[in-house]
Formats: structure tokens, sequence, C-alpha cells
DNA sequence: CTATTATTCAAACGATCGTTTGAAACAGGT
DNA sequence: ACCTGTTTCAAACGATCGTTTGAATAATAG
């Protein structure tokens, strides 16, 4: 098998993709310009109107490049404990929080799209959660009916909005997990111990009354 | 005593400053112009220069008016700590923590200045993190030397790093703490646990090796 | 090759931004 | 009344924003 070249060539779409996952993870979605992404890109201003059409279908493609792996990876997290007759509430929340980890941990980018996704749940934008929603609610939808097997005195309005404030919450963490993660890369034992410690506190959360 | 007045009269500064913190836990500091402030605060666009100088200028005193309180209160309560030799590292969290909350509870706009400071956390900017430093940084100073008596092997940097997250981490779960207690205010009770989950949890991403 | 499509490019569009200006309106002291 | 300092106001400044245009270039198909 042919190995592959040493040096990548990366598309303009995926340059584009790249800077501005950067840039808006440094200055946000309306602090980082058009012109500040594509002269990092190195391609033309007009470039981003011509692959995507708008600054906003920018941002939506910034999230759903990554995004779309980490709830099929979720999904299937789900599925393997609803097969399990023995499963706790830990781990319900263990599959859904493992795969954002791992998402935190891709070498290429990962920590920065964190980044960004930590802005995305302070600022509370409309348009984005609707995107969201829109694309992957469903996913959420599941396990609000996996959690409620495990709280059923919990109306699921009162779920929606802990699991809101608690993915905010552990999306902030996890800047912490990646960085630890990079500074020591000796074991998953460290790791382990730190996603325990999420899925805890998430888990008391979720069980106040 | 006489009572005061039902109507109270805001000052420009009173108004733009009430304004602007609203706009800013809305559209974010970059999102949020200067003519939408000036407008809903009915003021004329260059009062916001003629008072505070610049944009720049109004946001830094947006902070003030709410952290100069509490900050306070973080010392006052730390000192507390410190004068009880039983005291332990969770006390030392419930020093640091519960003034915050309290400001979470402020009836004309603390739930909003929250959502400002998750703002200010999830950003990283450069200036803001400068001005907290500068003007608040004594404080953190204090409780990171206190936290180093009940953690004598955690070094003071990653200390710091640590503190950074958790922080961002409460401020996002404080907005829950806001809303939560707007929508049951029977009793102290349940504010009690929430505040304990919060010490709990970062007490466990403190002690973590 | 030629014809056609896809992509890149420099330049400009109108809109909005933070900031500045200078005059008008208001205040209180003498 | 007058003067003095403070505050408000409409208007404009230059800079930057997202987006559009039309021509130049590259890539692909017949």
């Amino acid at each position: 098998m042919p190995q592959a070249a040493s040096t990548t060539f990366f598309s303009t779409k995926e340059r584009i993709l790249g800077a501005a996952e950067e840039l808006f993870a440094q200055h946000g979605f309306a602090g980082a310009s058009l012109r500040q992404v594509t002269a990092n890109a190195k391609v033309n201003l007009a470039a981003v109107n011509y692959h995507f059409g708008s600054k906003d279908n920018l941002i939506e493609e910034v999230f759903r490049r990554r995004l779309d792996n980490l709830n099929e990876r979720r999904v299937q997290a789900l599925q393997r404990v609803k097969a399990d007759p023995a499963a706790t509430l830990e781990d319900v929340l263990a599959a859904f929080i493992h795969p954002a980890l791992d998402v935190s941990l891709d070498s290429s980018g990962g920590l920065t799209f964190v980044r960004v996704l930590a802005r995305a749940f302070a600022e509370h934008n409309e348009r984005l959660r609707k995107f969201l929603s829109e694309n992957y609610g469903h996913v959420l939808k599941e396990f609000v009916s996996e959690f409620s097997r495990h709280l059923p005195d919990l109306a699921k309005q009162e779920m929606y909005a802990r699991l809101d404030i608690i993915s905010g919450a552990l999306t902030y963490a996890m800047t912490d997990f990646g960085v630890i993660q990079r500074r020591d890369d000796s074991s998953d034992a460290h790791r382990q111990r730190s996603a325990q410690h999420l899925i805890n506190f998430a888990a008391a959360g979720l069980r106040a009354p």
C-alpha cells in the first residue's frame, strides 16, 4: 500500500473552514471578519461567499464538520447502553459525554473547536440554536427519552433546561480536559478519572429535586 | 423616616450601564452596538463617549459596577474561613462561590450580568482579562494562597489554570442557579443543595492529581 | 484544439461601526 | 441679569463590515 504524500493538500473550502474555526475561537463569530479568515486561509475574500454563500452558512459548516461525527458516535454509544438492562444514569451520561471528550482530543483542531463550542453556548445565538436543533435535535431527544427512564419524576421541559446548562458547563470543562490531556499523555488513567468527575457532576445536577 | 419616591430616577450613566449590560448579555460585546445601547437607554449616541470615553471603558464599568461588591464580600468570607482552624477545602470554595451565587440572585439584573460573565469567560478577551487581573487579581491571589494550604502538592500555576476553568464552568452553572431560584423561591433548602453540588464539583476538580 | 464550466481575483457596493465635532440647552453661583 | 461649566444633541468623520460584480484564469469535456 503506497504511503500518503508527506505534504497534504487542502482545498480552498478546507482552508477556509480551518481558518474560520481558529478565528471564531479567538474572536467570536461577530468579532472575526471574513477578511481575517480569508487572509489566514490564503484565499480570496470572495471565496467565502462563492463556496458557502454567506458568513452564517460558513459558521454552520464549521459546526457540521465536527458535530456530524460526534452525534453518530453518541447514537451508537446510546444504543449500547440501551441494550444493557443494568445500565445506570451514569452510563447514559457517559454515552453523552465521552464522544464529546473525544472531540476535544482530536489532534488537528479539536481543542480549538471546543472553544468555539463554548462560545456558542455563551452566545445563546438564536439562528445557531435553530441549526443545532434541526440537525441534531433528534439525538438529544433520544437521550432525554433514556434519561427519563432513570428519572421518571423529572418533567421533560425541566430536563431539557438542565441538559442545556450541563452541556454548557461541561463544554467549558472540556477545554480543561483537552489541555490536561495535552500536558500528560502517559496513560488513559487520568483521562478516565477526569471524565468520571464530569459524569458525577452532571448526574448530581440531573438528580437534584 | 420618609419613604423613598415610588419612581426612582436613573441618571444617564446608570441608564447606559443598564442597557449595555442587557445588550451585552444578548449579543455579546462586539455584537451589541453603541447605537443599540443608547437607543435602549433613551440617550444620545454621543453620551457613551462623553461619560465613559470609549466602548471599551463602558464594558469595564459594566463589570466594575457588580464585581466591586462581589470581591469585597469574597474577601470578607475568606477572612472568616481563615479564622477557623477546622475549615476544609470545601469551606474555602464556599467563600469563593457563595458571593458569586448571590450576585445571580440580585433582583435588578443579577441574572443578566451572570450571562455577561459567561460570555466574558468564553471570549478569553485579552483586554478584559487584563482589567480583571489588575482590579481583582489580589483577591484571586489570596484564595490561591488559602487553597494551597489545603492542596500543598498542587503547583500554583496549575491551580490558577484549574481555577480559571472551574470559574468558567461555575459561571455557566450559575445561570441555571439563578433561573431555578426564580422558579421556586419557597425556601433556602434547594438553593443550599445546588450550591453544595457546585462546591463538591469544584473540590473534585481541584483535588484531581 | 474548442467549448463549457468551475474557480479565483481585484474592485467596488451600501450598510454599519466607534468616535468626533460644534453648537444648543441646561445648571448653579455671583 | 450674566457668566461658567456641564450635559445633550444632530450631524458628520473615516474605517471596516458582509456581499456583489464582472473580468481573468484554471480545469474539464467533447
